[in-house]
DNA sequence: TGTACATCAGTGAACGCGCGTTCACTGATGTAC
DNA sequence: TGTACATCAGTGAACGCGCGTTCACTGATGTAC
């Protein structure tokens, strides 16, 4: 049955929001159109009147995170300028590492996009440089000037590696897993200029809020 | 047929190798065990004489990976000690990162590895660890001598994060990727205390010879 | 504003396909005598 | 050393299953008059 044009407009958002929470937790390959669209409200013949094809799903999902997260960015803003400490607290978390879902699409599936097809590696990159503009842009208040492009971009890497890295052992060695979001908290905010002690206890109040 | 036990010892690491470098290249969920049977030069029945279950070969996969890296590391070492600019520079290029079937299984995998069962993650964060003693034990060449560990798990997170998005950008844009590396060789390089003026010759002949 | 009807988002059965695993069978190996 | 035979790695057909996608159909929407 044909449906109003607002419920159509709903129904998209609802099956990309599905999307990239699936995607992310549990791989392109490990999550069925099927099971989008069922936590979509719809069924799955419902897709392909939206989308031609589950690749092209996929690069619009992640698309809509990375736009889901320059909002949050902006939103946690709130008309003041986020600290370089604000955000590598947020992003470089127990609470990021946990709920795959909601994380950054940088750290939950760049392993992945490498072997997708040219459509969604597309928007991946897009999203990719976007968030390396966000950073090198934070780095302004930065003390180090020199090379701000390069240190970003290594801010960057480092961050999702460390997030891969912390839950890849998370299971087989819970202590391991946060030593190295430690080890990687400390680094980033270092290699961004981030003041030491300043750093040192962020990262110590964080770490005894952190639940288990 | 029956068949000799060497013969036997033979086949079973064919199997190894084959599904070590298949599961790399196109990750766990991206390889059937025929395939990985057919690359072995056996038939897919064959598998279960030797393994219970594809998790299984997955896990003893991953674990042989980790082991021809680390003999591959001593017969580079040949005697004498490997510099850590050495060991850098082999595992943060083009070469590692166009290689995902022979790269190091942390970069190649960390990604899926949070998404597969206890058997493959347990192997999975043994390599892991053993990695990072042995850069480090590289590092008591360093300069710095403050918290090695946490310097090392930061490098190889950091390494790894490198590659990852190197890899994942390189068809949309392979110039980003490219300066990924770069940045990334750099800042693990300083993290590592190397020396600034050597790192520096060292990465811009290493670029220049890379292939394209 | 009211009526007739073309549109098309969504439904659910059906499609071919490849997956991981099982199993009856084969036949050379390797052991017991 | 020679013979008889139990063992078991490997074969290939078959299994149930879930996948992505297609398609005839439905019926409320939204437009043309």
């Amino acid at each position: 049955m044909k449906v109003t044009k607002k419920k159509v407009a709903e129904n998209r958002s609802a099956l990309l929001l599905a999307a990239a929470r699936l995607f992310r937790e549990r791989g392109i390959d490990g999550v069925g159109v099927d099971e989008i669209c069922k936590k979509a409200g719809l069924s799955h013949g419902a897709l392909y009147a939206q989308f031609p094809s589950k690749e092209a799903l996929a690069a619009e999902a992640f698309a809509f995170a990375f736009k889901r997260g320059f909002e949050r960015i902006a939103a946690t803003n709130d008309g003041h300028p986020v600290t370089l400490t604000d955000y590598l607290d947020y992003y470089v978390s127990a609470d990021q590492r946990d709920h795959l879902e909601r994380s950054c699409p940088t750290s939950a599936s760049a392993g992945e996009i490498a072997r997708q097809d040219t459509m969604v590696s597309e928007r991946f990159t897009e999203g990719f440089g976007q968030l390396v503009a966000v950073i090198e842009a934070g780095l302004n208040t930065s003390p180090i000037t020199a090379e701000r492009r390069q240190r970003a971009l290594a801010m960057m890497a480092a961050m999702m590696g460390g997030l891969a890295a912390s839950r890849a052992v998370a299971k087989a060695n819970p202590k391991l897993s946060d030593e190295i979001l430690l080890a990687i908290r400390q680094v980033v905010g270092q290699i961004g200029g981030e003041d030491l002690q300043v750093q040192d206890a962020r990262v110590q109040a964080r770490r005894h809020t952190t639940k288990r």
